[in-house]
DNA sequence: ATGGCATGACAATCATGA
């Protein structure tokens, strides 16, 4: 089984490269964040002919999520939750669902844009909120899988110049606390348990070729319980999307697993 | 040097991202 994450930055802009992503990728369930797009333009149809059901919460311009499970996929979607449970927040930013007995939680946290600002309040709220719901799903579901955009380098290891970063937004030891945390809650990094290529991130920014320069963060994660940690057979950032013409300002992660019971 | 680039709403610039 195969579980991806990828914040596509308009879900109308990159339609086209997440076709050829899924048609090569075949992953079983995909996260997506800033699909930027309203429920009722939502291209649901456009999926199901790639071979996926579609579950989504938007909104107009900015934020929205989705979740994506393959046909093969037999089980319904279960227990379906949209907006992180004891957070008042008209942002969409926030999915789960379960299927085939195995829980997925899709997540865009907010930037916080800097430090001194009232969006980095927000974010600690949410961080806060966040914290608060994982150790039931966690104790409820052994199969537990919280993937999106984090916003939140975890360490040093995860930033290209970690000097420069230094107690920025998505390096603060506030966010890297709240990282930790979750960790310390059951979940665990899929990408950092296996060996990874070096300067291999998920984000680049569109300006000064921050790309070709290898200048990025890691900051959308896989994380899973120990359970599917054991089955966890690989976790990849697919930088080829990042080359495309106008691609999104994220590459996707994927995380795969053996499915032997 | 608070810029650079991209997206969306809107109809010239502006909010937001990270």
């Amino acid at each position: 089984m195969k579980i991806a994450t990828w914040n596509v930055n308009s879900l109308r802009v990159r339609l086209a490269h997440l076709q050829q992503w899924l048609a090569v990728r075949d992953p079983d369930i995909v996260c997506l964040q800033e699909t930027k797009v309203v429920d009722e333009d939502f291209p649901a149809q456009a999926l199901l002919d790639c071979g996926y059901r579609a579950h989504f919460r938007g909104q107009k311009t900015y934020n929205g999520v989705a979740i994506l499970l393959h046909e093969r996929r037999r089980g319904e979607a279960d227990d379906f939750v949209s907006d992180l449970p004891g957070l008042e927040d008209p942002q969409r930013r926030f999915l789960a669902l379960t299927v085939d007995g195995v829980r997925v939680a899709c997540a865009y946290f907010p930037n916080g844009q800097s430090v001194e600002s009232d969006k980095f309040q927000y974010k600690l709220r949410w961080l806060a909120a966040l914290q608060a719901w994982l150790p039931g799903e966690i104790a409820r579901h052994p199969r537990f899988a919280l993937l999106g955009d984090f916003n939140i380098a975890p360490t040093d290891e995860d930033v290209h110049d970690p000097e420069a970063w230094r107690g920025q937004v998505l390096c603060t030891d506030e966010e890297r606390a709240a990282f930790r945390a979750m960790t310390e809650a059951g979940l665990q990094d899929a990408y950092r348990l296996f060996p990874q290529p070096a300067r291999t991130y998920t984000w680049y920014d569109y300006r000064n070729f921050a790309f070709r320069r290898k200048m990025g963060l890691r900051i959308d994660h896989a994380l899973v319980t120990a359970e599917l940690a054991a089955r966890c057979t690989a976790c990849t950032i697919d930088l080829e999307m990042r080359k495309l013409e106008q691609p999104s300002d994220h590459a996707p992660v994927v995380a795969e697993f053996r499915e032997d019971g």
